[in-house]
DNA sequence: TGTATTTTTCTTGTCGACAAATAAAATACA
DNA sequence: TGTATTTTATTTGTCGACAAGAAAAATACA
């Protein structure tokens, strides 16, 4: 082995402020797919090697990260990727539905009409998910589409909120469609497309309602693949 | 002037993990109080030399207060006291009322025995603070008691965006009541205690209803300041 | 005098190093 | 052999220093 990097290192450098950024979105991405499954440990000076940086920009990741409920930090210890509390996803559920039909209702309400291509966009890209029966993609597009509409109802706590929860829904759901190949049925994206014509019709009470079933859908269909995979875990 | 401290600084050690958490603490009263009025400049060195510790604790605290939208940090320049948006306020009078009706009837489902007297003493200090005609504790006592309403009901999802909203109407109501020593009429006493009431006695439905209309009090209030407040503005 | 360009200053972003706190390993002791 | 104590090792929290980027100041030019 020589001492001579084998590409010569030609652009070591990046532009100043995007460390923080690159560290950011490579963890989040990580953990919301799983690929660093819930209690993972993560270790600062092995990213840091990785990624050639020093610890600094790491660390201002891994803050960021923590504030947002995606990784668990002990004091002077070590620093994981944060637990998915399973015995009990009833305040996940209860939230996820209250901000269905909240942002759904707004959009309605608020929504511009440069808005409508942006949400119609994901709506596509989910339905082409779903008919290709790629599961990972139909979870971030659903996700995604329902960040627009969230965005089209212009409050923003409502869709920082919103979009913590989805980010949640994701790595739930993976964990499920990863060992069951289950998929999303043609239903939800029907269902989307009447919340889309409801919202562009300004009809508030009916994009309330729609928003308020489908988020029902949706937890009684993870509720489902709970209860058969709690089912197969006490049969084994 | 002379080179030695007046105090001959005797300790200035602090625990090892206590620093960041110290400079969180001080400037998050600081920009709640409006000791730091919202647009203040936050420097980074001379928050070092005031605080006696080094750039790298009072960074991480400040991600804290960026993630919790408390600052706002410029790439490469300044990092400000956030904002307010006086002219729109609509966003977060809704999310407001609804964070109020929602974790005070799901402290009336869920609430255990212990959290009934936690709440109680913030009632009972608000109470005093009323009496005492002082708007300050009275603005902070009011967030206290809602607050811990809002634990008692066990979501985190909406307690994390309820606290949010209660730090934010902090510097709002405190930008108002200090120019015009206004203060919350008894009446809220009493909606409060009719609050504890209904959750005490499981009764949901009650504490939905009182909540919404606690609540909705409480913006017409606001809405009343700056109503008054604006015609001021323009008669000048 | 007004505008464009260069220089300076000031603040932030990143780095490498060191020390404290904890966990793990090793040792002593019963 | 089992428990308590010391020692080592690993990881985090903090520090001081330096360089990049942008604003402000100074200069040049019309």
């Amino acid at each position: 082995m020589t001492d001579i990097d084998t590409d010569n290192s030609p652009i070591p450098e990046r532009k100043r402020g995007s460390g923080v950024k690159m560290v950011y979105d490579l963890l989040r991405d990580e953990i919301l797919d799983l690929v660093l499954p819930p209690g993972s440990p993560i270790d600062e000076v092995q990213l840091a090697e990785r990624l050639k940086m020093s610890r600094t920009p790491i660390r201002e990741a891994l803050v960021r990260l923590a504030g947002e409920g995606l990784i668990d930090t002990l004091p002077n210890r070590s620093t994981m990727v944060a637990n998915i509390d399973f015995l009990n996803l009833n305040p996940f559920f209860d939230a996820l539905v209250l901000m269905y039909r909240v942002t759904t209702r707004l959009a309605a309400q608020n929504h511009r009409p440069e808005d409508l291509p942006i949400i119609r966009g994901f709506h596509e890209d989910y339905a082409a998910a779903v008919q290709a029966r790629d599961a990972l993609t139909m979870i971030a597009t659903n996700a995604a589409f329902h960040a627009a509409i969230a965005e089209a109802g212009r409050n923003p706590y409502f869709t920082s909120l919103f979009r913590r929860l989805l980010d949640e829904g994701r790595r739930i759901l993976r964990l499920y469609y990863q060992s069951y190949e289950e998929q999303f049925p043609q239903r939800f994206v029907d269902e989307h497309a009447a919340i889309i014509a409801a919202i562009a019709a300004r009809d508030i009470e009916t994009a309330d309602r729609l928003g308020k079933a489908h988020a029902e859908q949706i937890v009684e269909q993870v509720q489902k693949l709970f209860a058969r995979n709690n089912k197969l875990d006490i049969a084994l």
